[in-house]
DNA sequence: TACGCGATAAACACTA
DNA sequence: GTAGTGTTTATCGCGT
């Protein structure tokens, strides 16, 4: 990548003739600009104006690599197709500058994204120690050439004024010394930076860092492992001075056979991205199984990049299927990006979920307060209120995007027009009942909810049956042949708009079985009839089996409805399974941050729920929250025909069809199981 | 533990 | 032969 000249390019050095970057340069020229304008580290030079000049320093690196970033991402991308050797430096480059990153490195770390601010922070304080190594040097080389010219003075005249000169080499000595003390704790407040990152760590038995080690802080070839690292490419190499496939920073080999091995360590448990360790596992001091165990992408036994599950037997193995597999090419670089999308996503759906968390909570912290003769709040976060209370209780405004579809309307399990905690496991996967006590059976419940369960791709909260007979008795002549009755679950439900082919199945075998259903022919074909006689004298449940929607066959459910078969969809489903979140919506799912406000839910509402319990209801003392709710809510419910039936469980989804069209056949459509 | 229920899957038969 | 329809069986998870 031909690095574009940017305007502080101006030292026309051979970094520049060698396709020096424009990063490095900088640095380089700042150096020179100030030792030019007589700046030069020198004896007079002080700590303060050493710190203030590092300041500078980096503050410059930070700003280049914003303007690169900037120039990244602003669509020239086409000089990445320049031929030149995108990812060599030139030797003279390497050797000009060999401990500083070069420009090209980090831009193109930039591009790839892959590395966290944190890391970048981190090498922006890794340019600082080197430069800081370097204004040493050249300081430390003046006062040696200094002494020397003295020394040689002092030999040279060494008569009359011999104690005089004496008196004034003890005092620049000493005044030497105390700079060389500051210039250490300087160097070591650097380091304690780093420390405090967690990106470096110290050896035992090295509490302090000779100035040799900070030089060798980020070696050429340890710059070089983080690249393989970062692009997924890795050497095995002992010697690792024969793979230039990825990139060259340096001609010289340091790795294995350097006479001052670096006594810095990156610390493997700094890692933020996934990315175990920055620096190459060949370091001595890393042992090899401490590796394999903190790399991101090997575990089990298997390789862990994106799509691959390879099985390696033994790390040696993983690493060779690594270099061999995932080696730096345009699929590796797919991939990586495939992910950075992925992780993007994750942490989109994060934010949206957050913002959703804290609307529901605000409102019905703001509803549980409100009068139980409330006329209105028959929804727990239907739109209308939802955004009107989010935008009043929470400074977040929660816009109502595709994600935030309308939610039923129909009261649960009190009164129509009471809302109470009870309810509040409308919010999840729980199943809602339905009670002609309060007049609010199937039939009202998905009048009400209609736009809801169209456009969301929520499981109805009734049976097949229930479902099956609320299509026939809609229906003007109350019978329905079997293909409007798939026409009635697609155009009322969205989320029977996907996986026909099951759901369909169920609606025949539910035909079929039961009897309250008649098929009739006549002269158009087959018809069903409900036989409303069978379907009353269906058995009753006593409990219609709320807690069983909040298990794990819950979480298979969903995993397997909802549309996000996806690599996000297993990053979320993984992250749920490693979180053991307990399921809430799936949108929310598998977002650790969400379990504190989760938790802080179910403490609130356990108390509601222990006042509730007290008055009468006799809810285990081992249940959760949740299930303490249902207990209670099931004990305050009389039976209802519709209550007989099980549930399909509540489901929501991310995922919605706000653009179905009710004329529209939707069957047999092949599941979308892929998102964009 | 047995049982019933609902959901799901699958096999099979029949018909247009 | 294919797709749609209808029936039946089996299995699973859950609650009682």
């Amino acid at each position: 990548m031909m690095q574009e000249s940017g305007p502080e390019t101006k030292c026309n050095d051979s970094a520049v003739q060698n396709g020096g970057s424009t990063g490095n340069h900088l640095l380089e020229c700042s150096l020179r600009e100030s030792r030019s304008n007589g700046e030069t580290p020198s004896l007079e030079a002080s700590a303060a104006e050493l710190a203030h000049f590092q300041q500078h320093q980096a503050l410059q690196v930070a700003r280049q690599l914003l303007i690169h970033q900037q120039q990244v991402s602003g669509g020239k991308t086409q000089k990445r197709n320049d031929k030149q050797p995108s990812l060599q430096v030139p030797v003279s480059v390497a050797m000009m500058t060999p401990q500083v990153i070069t420009p090209q490195q980090m831009q193109q770390i930039l591009q790839q994204q892959v590395l966290t601010p944190q890391q970048l922070q981190v090498l922006i304080q890794q340019q600082q120690a080197l430069m800081l190594h370097q204004q040493l040097q050249e300081f430390y080389k003046k006062q040696q050439d200094q002494l020397q010219l003295q020394l040689i003075q002092q030999h040279a005249g060494k008569q009359p004024k011999e104690q005089q000169q004496q008196q004034q080499v003890t005092t620049q000595q000493l005044a030497f010394q105390q700079q060389l003390l500051q210039m250490q704790q300087l160097q070591q407040q650097n380091l304690m930076t780093l420390q405090r990152h967690g990106l470096l760590s110290l050896q035992p038995g090295q509490p302090s860092l000779p100035l040799q080690s900070l030089a060798q802080g980020m070696i050429p070839a340890e710059l070089q492992q983080l690249w393989k690292e970062v692009t997924g490419s890795h050497t095995v190499d002992d010697g690792a001075c024969n793979n230039h496939s990825s990139l060259d920073l340096s001609t010289t080999c340091v790795s294995s056979s350097a006479p001052h091995k670096p006594s810095l360590l990156l610390n493997p448990h700094a890692s933020t991205n996934g990315q175990a360790s920055l620096l190459t596992p060949k370091r001595e001091s890393v042992s090899h199984e401490e590796y394999m165990h903190s790399h991101s992408l090997y575990g089990h036994g298997v390789c862990k990049w994106p799509g691959c599950e390879a099985v390696c037997d033994d790390y040696s193995s993983f690493l060779k299927h690594l270099n061999n597999e995932h080696a730096l090419d345009d699929r590796s670089t797919a991939q990586c990006r495939v992910q950075m999308q992925v992780v993007q996503q994750l942490e989109l759906q994060l934010s949206k979920d957050k913002e959703r968390l804290q609307a529901m909570m605000s409102h019905l912290h703001v509803k549980s307060t409100e009068p139980k003769a409330s006329p209105q709040p028959l929804n727990l976060v239907s739109s209308a209120t939802l955004s009107k209370t989010a935008s009043e209780s929470s400074p977040q405004s929660l816009p109502h995007t595709p994600t935030t579809p309308t939610t039923p309307l129909t009261p649960i399990t009190q009164g129509p027009s009471v809302i109470t905690t009870t309810s509040i496991h409308n919010v999840g996967p729980i199943r809602r009942r339905y009670s002609d006590k309060y007049n609010v059976p199937i039939s009202s419940d998905i009048a009400q909810n209609q736009e809801f369960y169209k456009n969301a791709e929520v499981r109805p909260p009734f049976t097949y049956a229930s479902l099956i007979r609320q299509a026939i008795l809609e229906s003007p002549e109350k019978q329905l042949t079997l293909n409007e009755i798939y026409n009635w679950f697609t155009r009322m439900f969205a989320y029977f708009r996907r996986n026909a082919a099951t759901w369909k199945n169920a609606v025949r075998h539910n035909l079929s079985l039961h009897k309250c259903f008649v098929r009739v022919e006549n002269v158009k074909g087959a018809v069903w009839t409900v036989d409303e006689i069978e379907f009353q004298k269906r058995r009753p449940q006593k409990i219609s089996g709320e807690d069983r929607y909040c298990n794990p066959s819950l979480i298979k459910n969903i995993q397997t409805s909802h549309a996000y078969c996806t690599p996000l969809n297993a990053a979320l489903q993984a992250s749920m399974a490693e979180n053991s979140i307990p399921l809430y919506t799936t949108a929310s799912m598998g977002n650790p941050a969400l379990t504190s406000l989760a938790s802080a839910m179910r403490e609130e509402l356990n108390g509601v729920i222990d006042h509730a319990t007290s008055n009468g209801s006799d809810s285990s003392p081992g249940r959760s929250p949740m299930q303490a709710m249902h207990h209670v809510h099931v004990k305050e419910e009389p039976m209802d025909p519709d209550d007989n039936e099980g549930p399909l469980s509540l489901v929501t989804t991310a995922n919605q069809s706000p653009d179905f069209d009710p004329d529209r056949d939707y069957e047999d459509e092949p599941v979308n199981e892929d998102m964009d």
